[in-house]
DNA sequence: TTGATTTTGAGACATTTGTCACTGGGGCAG
DNA sequence: CTGCCCCAGTGACAAATGTCTCAAAATCAA
């Protein structure tokens, strides 16, 4: 992200959100849409307001989290370039569900709640690309319910692990891999239990966890481990 | 439902789903729908099954549930009569992400894929209904999320009862209430702690628990509670 | 009604997990 | 360099919750 950003079709044209556009309907989306730049763990919107857009990240990341009176947080998901965020409320006109927070600086688009509903005006293709998105969500979210629901920490945590990880050179590896705290954030569990749990992981030679970097070297084990209610044990 | 039952467009017409289909659109749609009955706790579908068709309830409730290797089930929703499920993988080619179980016995209607797809190609009134029912179920799982993640049994009970009970005649109260083990189930609890909590509860007289009814006797107490990790007590 | 099944209650107990209170390392601004 | 955060590890402890085992009620179909 150049220092100077113009705002050109040419960004919008690589956004999956936007890809099929035609050159007109591009031209349209330009003046309803305004670039926003953010530093570090600003928050965008907070659970509870009205809802007046959705936002478009060009760069950087942020999270989608639920937070309660004393501290503590859920993370409902992280979201990064190209994606976005903030649209339900333009579809069911009801306030934002949970709050939205950067995790580094980040390049915005914000589209205005009329932009919104002019652009999707009969437009069926968009129409089916929000579908997929939000059903690819539902999905998402259900496996979270299930995973706390039914799994204890140690496999939310393998779980997690070998979700985020990916495939390289054969190693699956979790670059950029977050700071306890927030992989705590994102389970459902504290600091302390993920801190317990990777060093047990760690101890069984399941994974190697380096700086920011985490290695999933036995992704079968890994995966028994994440599918069990406590561990292993338990008679009849 | 009559004993005899005769697939008619009157009933079409009674769903919101398809309230406002034409008559030419009715008709098409007889053409690939299907009724059938389904007796108490038969299972209509199961997770990683092959997506072919949605279903349309027309009497009766089924639960939708993910189930693990040890006899454990989180309830994700429970489906009643003019609601529909199994939609989300026609839309995204996925096979089923949960199983469904009927809780009593139930008539439904079938729609195969081919006539779903059909039908919803280039209906774009379809296509907004079937989002925001997408934005109902992800702002329901998302709060699930928030409750498994934040809230203790004890607020996760009283939640679920806030959000069940209807208001009857001045006085909250949920009709037809679940045994404890369908209601732990829905919490992701068990049996054992629903009953200690719903005693707990009834001692403090925040709620009335009768045969198959209870009571919310003090919603103000009840959503204090809801909203809370563990009872009261917390230092600074 | 009877008998079978489901639902519920209760107590004892084991486990899991969160909380607290420290400690120490590493990065970064002044 | 120094001080200040942020991040991480650890042990002691308490609280929350699941599990097991009985047994009693309630429900429902025959």
């Amino acid at each position: 992200m150049p220092a100077q950003f113009t705002l050109n079709p040419q960004i919008l044209k690589g956004v999956p959100l936007f890809s099929l556009f035609s050159d007109a309907q591009l031209a349209q989306l330009l003046t309803c849409v305004q670039h926003r730049s953010y530093p570090r763990n600003a928050f965008i919107l907070r659970a509870g307001e009205e809802t007046d857009a959705l936002y478009l990240v060009l760069s950087g990341r942020v999270k989608v989290l639920i937070p309660d009176e004393e501290g503590h947080e859920v993370i409902l998901s992280i979201i990064g370039p190209q994606e976005y965020f903030g649209e339900m409320g333009l579809l069911d006109d009801q306030s934002r569900s949970a709050s939205v927070e950067t995790l580094e600086s980040c390049e915005m688009l914000r589209l205005s709640k009329a932009g919104f509903t002019n652009i999707l005006k009969d437009n069926f293709e968009l129409a089916m690309l929000i579908i997929r998105n939000l059903v690819k969500r539902l999905r998402e979210a259900d496996r979270k319910i299930e995973s706390l629901a039914l799994i204890d920490v140690y496999g939310r945590v393998a779980r997690l692990l070998i979700d985020m990880a990916k495939n390289q050179e054969g190693k699956w590896v979790v670059e950029h891999a977050p700071p306890k705290q927030e992989i705590a954030r994102m389970i459902g569990a504290s600091r302390e239990m993920v801190s317990r749990v990777v060093k047990d992981l760690q101890g069984k030679g399941l994974i190697r966890a380096e700086k920011r970097r985490i290695y999933v070297l036995d992704k079968q084990s890994m995966q028994k481990r994440a599918s069990t209610r406590h561990g292993e044990r338990r008679h009849s």
